[in-house]
DNA sequence: TACTTGACTGAGAGCAACTCTCAAGGGGTA
DNA sequence: TACCCCTTGAGAGTTGCTCTCAGTCAAGTA
């Protein structure tokens, strides 16, 4: 059993965030200690788990409320969660695809300033130094 | 020269989020029309390009509008905004780590909902059929 | 025993970054 | 002249946190 605050530590999510996805549904039935402090069962790491992977990708709240809820019925809700996670995982991939083209333009532009600074060591010694580098 | 329109299609960006980003001060100086049209040259895309870049990464605006002044100040902000430009592509770096993980349990629950079911279509000859699987 | 400290609680204010609606003001065509 | 489509700025609304705060409780210390 983890307090909210080991939680935190363990997956990496603010307790702000982790009582935020609480309130909102998005993790079934936490117990809570004759004290009402919330007891996370390895069980509901797992949930916690899922939910920032579907978050990480973009899917908003109400969304994976619905997974989660559909988790819950029982079988007969197996073939839209595996839609759902089958469409998330699209979306991951081409989210990936994106991140690498952004990657390359900051590869251009880090090696575009390596240059630049280069340069301007060797400028240093020399007389003609007023060129106004404001490139993006 | 391009309309507002044109940008957003060209970029993949809402009209509304270039003119968010526009009245931030995202982009410095786009020139207007006699009509107060904005007019978006072949440069102001490569503006509207990195601006992209940075916000898909996590960037604040409030730091892209830092890097933007830094461009536009002159030579002697190179050094930093070399210095951002690499931080961002090691924070890109991560990202790319972490969407690699969670493709890792997306690729899991896809394959476990795939066998669950085949599973499933077998058992429909099973007079055994009251299997609960409301896992995750 | 009284006091302090630290963790947890819910309610609710605040915030970033959109996202959407709307009224107003062109220009072009029939 | 009427109609249509586009653009504009202002501003309201939304999402998903993020932070503050007052209150509760248990354990440790003087």
């Amino acid at each position: 059993m983890y307090t909210i605050k080991e939680v935190a530590k363990l997956m990496d999510v603010s307790e702000h965030t982790l009582r935020f996805w609480a309130k909102s549904g998005l993790f079934p039935n936490i117990k809570r200690n004759e004290n009402n402090i919330r007891q996370f069962s390895e069980h509901d790491l797992g949930w916690v788990k899922i939910v920032k992977c579907l978050r990480s990708v973009g899917t908003d709240n109400k969304s994976i409320k619905r997974y989660v809820d559909l988790c819950l019925i029982g079988d007969s809700t197996i073939p839209e969660r595996y839609g759902i996670i089958k469409a998330t995982r699209i979306k991951a991939l081409q989210q990936m695809e994106e991140l690498k083209k952004q990657l390359e333009l900051l590869d251009y532009k880090e090696n575009y300033y390596e240059e630049l600074i280069k340069n301007n060591e060797i400028d240093k010694y020399n007389p003609v130094n007023d060129l106004q580098t404001n490139a993006v």
